[in-house]
DNA sequence: TCATCTAGTTAACAACTATAACTATATTCG
DNA sequence: CGAATATAGTTATAGTTGTTAACTAGATGA
């Protein structure tokens, strides 16, 4: 431990009577980042609850939305539409196949690609997963109109797309 | 491995030559969550950068904000203020009490508790931290008016409030 | 004074992310 | 052709983070 107390003007201090228990009101609510940070994981508590039942993780899910609107789509750019790193592809897309749900294709033009696509029961489930995350979204948030949940998702969009093309 | 290809019906597909190397125009675009998470990954690559000099991580700087905001906060009041649990906020005051940033002082009323407070150096490095935060919340979002950021801000806030209300 | 509760701590562990290095194929170009 | 270089996917590894369980010291209350 071994504290230097020598920039400290108090020793034997009450704590302050008027302590807060939560964030509202607080210098804090002025960073976006923290917002940001606080919403996600509202947002994604409410997800992963309406998820738990299917066992499906955000990444998982994301995958699978992709793979549905770009069948054939290959490791490689999967990771790079999603913004993640090769070698996690590969469990996720393991899991995704180990369960039935995808499967990869060993392209015969490039015999190193592999393309990916959704089996029959990926697509369902797929289709199923998509109704939920919907409502999960709308659930997380009830305290926004949809106008507000609209406006939200064109500013946030707003922010990573400018950002990825950036670098 | 084992893979049960019965569930496919191609076997020797070429990949899909309109690959997409972006997310833009994509279905994940409607996912409220998605776009919270990618803008909230992309806000906190440039705090992070923001910060790097100073060795200072997001949960640290927000500690610092609370603790300025409210000198001699116990830590389980921190916990509950930052929303995370106490074993966390052990090893972050740890940590900004060995570079003598903060400092607890045990309350003489009930001894098991700890205030913490700023050091003059914690308060100085505090100030200039809100600086760079600020800075560098404007940096990453560029794409966005002053009306809009602060329109963002109050989404977000009404999402995270509402919502740790509710449990 | 005994049982129960709370603040803080420690330690073990699970999850996620990033990095490096390896393999097999492809491509380029002398 | 064939040597050098590059790419897709994979494996292994390790850093980082978040979670849980259990412990200690002190407080509270019958």
């Amino acid at each position: 431990m071994a504290i230097t107390k020598k920039s400290a003007s108090i020793q034997q201090v009450e704590p302050d009577e008027k302590e807060p228990t939560s964030v509202v009101g607080l210098v804090l609510e002025n960073r976006l980042g923290y917002a940001l940070r606080r919403a996600q994981l509202a947002v994604f508590k409410h997800f992963n609850e309406a998820m738990q039942e299917h066992e499906i993780r955000p990444a998982q899910f994301s995958s699978l939305v992709v793979i549905e609107g770009y069948p054939g789509i290959t490791q490689t750019n999967l990771a790079k539409v999603l913004d993640i790193d090769p070698p996690r592809i590969v469990s996720l897309i393991n899991n995704l196949e180990e369960r039935g749900l995808a499967l990869r294709v060993r392209c015969k033009r490039d015999k190193r690609s592999h393309g990916i696509f959704l089996s029959k029961k990926g697509e369902a489930l797929t289709g199923q997963l998509k109704e939920l995350a919907e409502q999960s979204d709308i659930n997380a948030t009830q305290s926004l109109s949809e106008i507000e949940r609209r406006q939200l998702l064109a500013l946030l969009v707003k922010i990573y797309t400018s950002d990825t093309d950036e670098e």
